[in-house]
DNA sequence: AAATATTGTAAGGCATGCCTAACACTTTGT
DNA sequence: ACAAAGTGTTAGGCATGCCTTACAATATTT
């Protein structure tokens, strides 16, 4: 078996997704920061940047600002794709706060499968659309 | 601490609701049973049923069939309605079918919040009674 | 009742992913 | 430039949850 991933583990996905949230705000991002950022260890982080340094998804230097690849941040896209799609779906058709509708995004963004969440994120869209009629339905008797 | 759990890791909940659902069908099952039918190793699934045993939520001893303590049923069926609950949502909002409806919701249900689970449950039965008038909305252009 | 099949368990392993402690290296502040 | 603060890595551990192999115990078949 080769080191390079076809698919990321959970945890794998939840380094590469903050370091895009750091990349996409310009915010430089080490080691360290992330270990704060996600709870963890200074030093399970450093594990963890390894095998993404290893799947060629991130560049990294000890002390140095990490960087994603180019996919790299085809695939921390996805995962932040993924993450929005659920996040937007609880906020507005659940009418769930934003801090438990990113919790549970977080966790559940990981094992969902791609098709339902297109058809969630169509239909998060479509809700939107028709959200004042639809609503009048909630309020007959 | 002790041995009791305040909380089923998400392994342990998918024993339950398998030994739940044969509870509920009248089926007779052991643990060679619940091997075949998780897909997992006599060893394994010896080994969980003695944590299952330690939890006082199933009776069982060698050889026989396993049976749920009346807090096995309980847990049971928490777990049970969660998998429900998600599932009619994927099946009657989204339109998925059912098998990728199950799958999806065997793995979600164990890391889901239960106030989501409760809204999606509201916003499924009230969908439902909606049908017809708000997928006239979609032919809309 | 004996042979065969099924079921259960124990031992030892492996992978993942986290931890702390200790140490090394780099950067910053005075 | 040097001390202090911050950062990174290594080593050794722990927990979970799965595996295979080998064996023990029970059920079933003939």
């Amino acid at each position: 078996m080769c080191a390079n991933a076809q698919t990321l583990s959970s945890g794998l996905e939840d380094y590469i997704e903050a370091i895009y949230i750091a990349h996409i705000n310009n915010i430089p991002l080490k080691g360290a920061d992330l270990a704060r950022k996600l709870n963890i260890s200074r030093a399970s982080v450093s594990e963890a940047l390894s095998k993404l340094v290893a799947k060629e998804l991130i560049k990294y230097n000890s002390y140095e600002t990490i960087s994603l690849t180019k996919t790299g941040i085809e695939e921390a896209k996805k995962v932040y794709a993924k993450h929005h799609i659920l996040k937007d779906f609880f906020e507005t058709v659940l009418d769930i706060n934003s801090d438990e509708a990113g919790e549970n995004a977080c966790k559940i963004e990981h094992i969902i499968s791609q098709n339902i969440l297109d058809k969630m994120s169509n239909f998060t869209e479509f809700y939107k659309k028709h959200k004042k009629r639809i609503e009048t339905f909630k309020k007959e008797i």
